[in-house]
DNA sequence: CGCTGAATTGACGGACATCAAGATGTGTGG
DNA sequence: CCACACATCTTGATGTCCGTCAATTCAGCG
């Protein structure tokens, strides 16, 4: 069963609709060998316990992974980018689920017919292989995240985008402060405080709440612990 | 370089011999390819930025993965026992460091030598790749600890440790409380209030400070939110 | 015994969560 | 085009969980 596309959960076009990220043409492990999918704001790609079938890479948009607590605080894993893969964190069944954030263009790829080809090209192989050390290294990274304080994490998050974006002094984030509140371990207001605080003090500027411009990332690397 | 074995850092006889958890005969990917290694108390398996050549297998004792942020946090991701293989998480070198707990016995093996057998011995390759991702989803599950509340941080690892632990009722700990700390994001006097806590409310005991006995397994799981 | 490191317990403060109210912005409908 | 609804974000007031600092107890070992 194909993950469900455009239709659920939400309205098909974004609200406020984010400009698009520069569209990535499929490159790496995964080129040409799947189907292309849209997904609206807010839709699923695969939810928790599903059967892993498929391996996916974001071709426009942004793509979150989360993990719920029966208590409903929701854990954010992972945000992809045009160019990400993601779904390899799986064995049979997805632990986690993944939603589009804004609406996405999504290559979807056939997780046995990946597999099935790495049985005899020793690059591919390599690649997968590669690809789930990575995947592995960023969750590590991502939970010596959460044990610093608010501002270390707000300073990391920020650089970790920044990073990630092909925008120079400036980033358009695709994710709301729930987000990245869900992100970083923290509450919508202790984000917003702590933009507020880095606005003060001169280290970003707010062009709207997603848009943000860094006026001094030698201090947001201090910060960065 | 084969890692320092008994030597650095530490007396080399554990100080109150920890009764040995039973051995476990090498089983599993790692069976029978490589040397064993004795490793003292606080001895160092291998170093964050080393190059990562070996692969590990428990044999006996305990082995605690971690990494440190530069104002000297230490966050551990990790505690292997006996039967458990580490050292998987790495690209071309180690991003964390490994410790005996206690004095252990650790199956050294050559990576290239796992990886050239894997290039034929499909079997052996997909025991790697499961491998890998348990490790990953081991993360992952981690990282959901880091945004729950201290009691449910301890109870989580209380259960984990028993699910791990061959024994019933009680579990004997490797590791010391700022170890436990350390993995839980927590101060070791948070843990041990909150363990005090658990006895006050005759959900365990302790039978000494490392020793403890399960009285209401299901009010446990039920803390694990 | 006394020494040493580990663990526990207590008093206090601070960082972040919670609760609540405004401000801002965006799509909808008259 | 304006006005309303609704979501998102910001800001403020207050509370609380856990960290910090410090003292005490405990266990193992010379």
């Amino acid at each position: 069963m194909l993950p469900a596309a455009i239709n659920a959960k939400s309205p098909i076009y974004s609200r406020h609709s984010v400009p698009m990220r520069g569209e990535s043409l499929p490159e790496g492990p995964l080129a040409l060998m799947g189907a292309p999918m849209r997904f609206a704001r807010n839709a699923e790609v695969y939810g928790e316990d599903e059967p892993a079938e498929y391996l996916y890479q974001v071709i426009s948009g942004a793509v979150r992974t989360y993990r719920l607590l029966d208590d409903g605080r929701r854990q954010i894993s992972a945000f992809y980018l045009p160019g990400d893969i993601f779904g390899v964190e799986a064995g049979e069944a997805h632990l986690s689920s993944a939603e589009a954030i804004v609406e996405s263009r999504v290559m979807v790829v056939k997780r046995n017919s990946v597999l099935a080809r790495a049985e005899h090209e020793k690059d591919l192989s390599r690649q997968l292989w590669t690809l789930t050390v990575r995947e592995l290294q960023r969750v590590q990274q991502h939970s010596l995240v959460l044990i610093k304080n608010a501002e270390e994490r707000v300073a990391g998050f920020l650089l970790e985008m920044a990073s990630r974006s092909s925008g120079g002094a400036a980033i358009e984030l695709p994710m709301s402060r729930q987000d990245i509140a869900d992100y970083l371990g923290l509450t919508i207001e202790t984000v917003s405080r702590t933009l507020t605080q880095l606005v003060q003090s001169n280290v970003i500027a707010l062009e709207t709440s997603r848009r943000i411009l860094f006026r001094n990332k030698s201090v947001l690397s201090r910060l960065n612990a």
